[in-house]
DNA sequence: CAAACGTGGCA
DNA sequence: TTGCCAAGTTT
């Protein structure tokens, strides 16, 4: 591949986000959690509300855990405002650890673009684009993250992360991909990749994953929980379980 | 390791 | 309107 052709289309047609204008690592670590399958544009009002309110790590650490899944909430998955959290209050401790996956909900991925972004660390960020970039043109048994890592220039990790993401998300197009648009075609092999279909189909009304929604979102706006018996029952076991919730000696949740 | 984890936008 | 899915991590 092209390395020099993918950065210099990059830069032509890179999108101003206002995460792409800071190198401060905890920015970055917001950022990228908030981006967690969720949409960018999305998330450029929850990211700017949410720096405005907690400006730093020590700022998010001390915080209230209400005031945290009030920001967050629309984003989905309040565990990860929860991780997040607590990586703040990791960083206000120690300072930020050499490797960042030490940090609760930091997984491969989010520490290489923030190691990347914010310390221009040689580290390749693999997403699911840049995974279905990297397949489509190589073939179904590459080693994805040895090839990535094989193709990134050194000392420039942070623009190849990002233009690798951004092909992914903007031209090599998970269905319907635009190779006229492609500025690395050459040695494509273009490989169609069929989606996966779902098996289930149970309305997301019906599931865990929603009632624990509606017991958070009852919880910040201090309305009634429309849920009860064995269903509520469940929701609330697993909200405490990841901390997001505490119960009192009756059995009422709250938040922590 | 498959499954759990939330939600709003868009076709 | 219904169904699909969007910069992953954890257990």
């Amino acid at each position: 591949m092209d390395v020099d052709a993918l950065l210099e289309w990059y830069e032509r047609v890179r999108r101003p986000l206002p995460w792409r204008e800071t190198r401060d690592p905890y920015a970055l670590l917001v950022s990228e959690v908030m981006l967690q399958q969720t949409q960018a544009l999305r998330v450029v009002p929850y990211y700017e509300r949410w720096l405005s309110e907690f400006p730093t790590a020590p700022d998010l650490a001390v915080a209230p855990v209400r005031d945290v899944l009030e920001l967050w909430s629309g984003l989905g998955y309040n565990r990860r405002a929860l991780a997040l959290q607590r990586a703040a209050v990791f960083v206000s401790e120690h300072g930020w650890p050499d490797d960042l996956t030490e940090l609760p909900g930091v997984g491969k991925y989010t520490a290489a673009a923030v190691s990347s972004f914010a310390w221009d660390r040689d580290m390749a960020a693999v997403d699911t684009n840049v995974r279905r970039v990297l397949t489509r043109r190589e073939g179904l048994d590459v080693d994805v993250s040895a090839r990535a890592d094989e193709l990134l220039p050194r000392g420039r990790a942070a623009p190849f992360n990002q233009a690798m993401m951004e092909l992914g998300a903007t031209v090599c197009r998970p269905r319907n991909p635009d190779c006229a648009q492609c500025p690395v075609e050459r040695g494509c092999l273009r490989l169609v990749v069929t989606p996966v279909r779902r098996v289930k189909s149970v309305r997301f009304e019906d599931t865990d994953r929603w009632a624990r929604g509606r017991v958070i979102a009852s919880l910040l706006q201090e309305t009634e929980i429309p849920l009860e018996g064995e269903r509520l029952e469940r929701a609330l076991v697993g909200l405490e379980r990841d901390g997001l919730i505490v119960r009192d000696a009756t059995g009422r949740p709250q938040l922590p």
